[in-house]
DNA sequence: TTGTATTTTCAATCATTTTTGAAATACCTT
DNA sequence: AAGGTATTTCAAAAATGATTGAAAATACAA
């Protein structure tokens, strides 16, 4: 395999893995572009690279730049803006963790926690049995949050270190 | 506000929840709906408490039969078939991982081990960083996926237990 | 077996999301 | 300020994904 069709494989599994996540295919492929590029790129280049519109590429690149997960520069003598994105794939992650809870998790947290409260006749069987499954909910989900709180502030050695251990702390109970 | 409002709008943000990461809405509102019932419901009772057609409410039914979230049954004088979702939310959480793991997550490192081993030309630096790149986020996405290996294992106790342990070293850390 | 109730399938339709491309806007440089 | 890039916007078109509904298949009971 060569190095193109090699980084056309890499584009497109990126592309999938996205799009199979609820993000928008081409902006997950526009990332992987990045990713993968050894230096900035133009608009034009990623249009160019992915076949795709102006409107798109400016689109999905300024959505990227909203992710935190590129930025632009400017190159001397040079009116264009250049994209790079971020190659730490550890803050990668952190940072699509940060953007998921807020624009997904929390407000499905928020939504449990009113549900929960909401319903004042514990007598009703069926209510009784809404809140519980409710509570259950917000319990568990709450519980993911709290543990990606911990992985976005986590320093990459520290976490897997900890993973490790937990790890190991079954493999013994076992 | 009322135990039917509150139903619909557990059902909704259920829905919207799947949605965003890539589960069909109505599937998910179809669990959101069983998840709530005290009692199985048959697919007319799906239909009408959704609104959808026989044929949307089958292939959604069957489909959570698929993910292993819900099962069905029958009731002694009856045809019809009725069905319910686990209500245990750990179970439910640990079925959705074993799922979208072999789905979405083991295909990805199947790709990204390729990538990682086909390119044998390590004098040239373009392929070189391209090889480092795959490589780091085949650990990363490695790390995760033996991560979520322990959790479908884990009691949830113990998963939780260790969670917390792990937090709070974390803190005095700080 | 026959008739009836129920489930499944799937081509056609509908809805939503994504993409395009050209006009409008913003940005430089002189 | 003018002239030439480059970027942004957004209505319309295209593509994709979801839903319908009726016909076919299946399951059951008598």
């Amino acid at each position: 395999m060569q190095l193109e069709e090699a980084k056309e494989k890499f584009i497109q599994a990126w592309g999938a893995l996205g799009s199979n996540w609820g993000i928008n295919r081409t902006m997950a492929q526009v990332h992987a572009l990045l990713l993968i590029s050894p230096n900035s790129l133009s608009a034009q280049e990623v249009m160019d690279a992915l076949n795709i519109s102006r409107g798109n590429a400016n689109m999905n690149l300024r959505a990227l730049i909203d992710w935190g997960l590129v930025s632009k520069e400017h190159k001397a003598g040079d009116r264009k803006e250049y994209f790079f994105a971020e190659k730490d794939i550890w803050q990668v992650a952190q940072q699509v963790i940060i953007e998921r809870r807020k624009r997904e998790l929390k407000p499905v947290l928020k939504i449990l926690e009113d549900l929960k409260t909401m319903e004042g006749d514990q007598k009703d069987e069926e209510v009784k049995a809404f809140v519980e499954s409710v509570e259950n909910i917000h319990n568990i989900v709450g519980q993911a949050d709290k543990f990606l709180e911990i992985a976005i502030k986590a320093d990459r050695n520290w976490f897997f270190g900890a993973l490790i251990k937990m790890f190991s702390r079954k493999s013994k109970q076992e």
